[in-house]
DNA sequence: AAATAATCCTACATATATACTATGAATTAA
DNA sequence: TTAATTCATAGTATATATGTAGGATTATTT
């Protein structure tokens, strides 16, 4: 399953925003940018989407930054995703049932229907804070791979 | 989950060869395109891919045509997947695994990984021979939709 | 043998999406 | 007032998607 990189950074910076403020604060684009090896621009853009996506608020000024505007535990990962990029978790082919004979309506219900399915019921009980858990999980065993944050 | 218009057609034209020579025969790309409505020329490009990918076989000549190279209920729906589109069902990144720090790779294993794994087990279970079971189960319900075929 | 009907193969055109780069305005804290 | 930061948009190069088009090849029929 290919995913834009757009997608990709935008999970990931939301993750690492929740990480690097659990205690208070705030984190800056350009520290997320270093740790993430992105141009900062670039992910102000992407930062964008997940502000205007209602993840995270941002604090204009000197000593500003990011943090999440609700608790990670709140945030789904299908919401992120629909956010991100709203192709993933949709229906593969909307308003397209009307072409040819209904071989493709059937198709499509047999399958694609079932594989959207799984998907938003897997991504809708998903949140950023499972992620996160994980991650952390992770990083306790050295022998797998290493905690940079 | 957005997928190609070639993906999709590929999928419906190997069930409609399917159906349409189940009692033997071949079937041209003419009659299909005219069912499925699309450009002759634009439907024997996608046969190719079927064609090369060992689901069918074609019958040069006058009264040639198509007919599947192996029974319906031996051809996989993960294989016909990526045949048409290798990125459906492969690994979200690839290769991908050494930028930044790794809560890109956390958040790999703990989303990308397991949706592309249960998409995997499902088109693995799944073959041509069940959609068209179902396919047909929908055809003698007039209620639900007409069938053309 | 010639005509016809079909598959087979490749090149090209166009539109859209992706992945950035670049520029600067707006806002706040020091 | 200066510096640091978010916020917003424009531009651009590349890749991908979606076809169109032309014709070569092969087999059947007459």
């Amino acid at each position: 399953m290919k995913v834009s990189t757009r997608v990709e950074l935008g999970i990931v910076t939301l993750a690492d925003i929740a990480v690097s403020t659990e205690n208070g604060g705030t984190v800056s684009s350009a520290e997320i940018a270093e740790r993430q090896r992105v141009s900062q621009k670039y992910l102000e853009q992407i930062i964008l989407g997940l502000r205007q996506g209602g993840f995270v608020k941002g604090l204009k000024g000197s000593r500003g930054g990011y943090q999440l505007s609700r608790p990670a535990d709140k945030i789904y990962l299908s919401e992120i995703l629909n956010a991100l990029d709203n192709t993933i978790l949709s229906d593969t082919f909307e308003g397209d049932e009307a072409q040819g004979d209904d071989i493709r309506a059937s198709v499509n219900t047999s399958l694609w229907d079932k594989l959207n399915g799984y998907m938003r019921s897997f991504t809708q009980q998903l949140t950023l804070a499972d992620l996160i858990k994980e991650y952390k999980e992770r990083c306790a065993d050295p022998s797998d791979m290493m905690c940079f944050i």
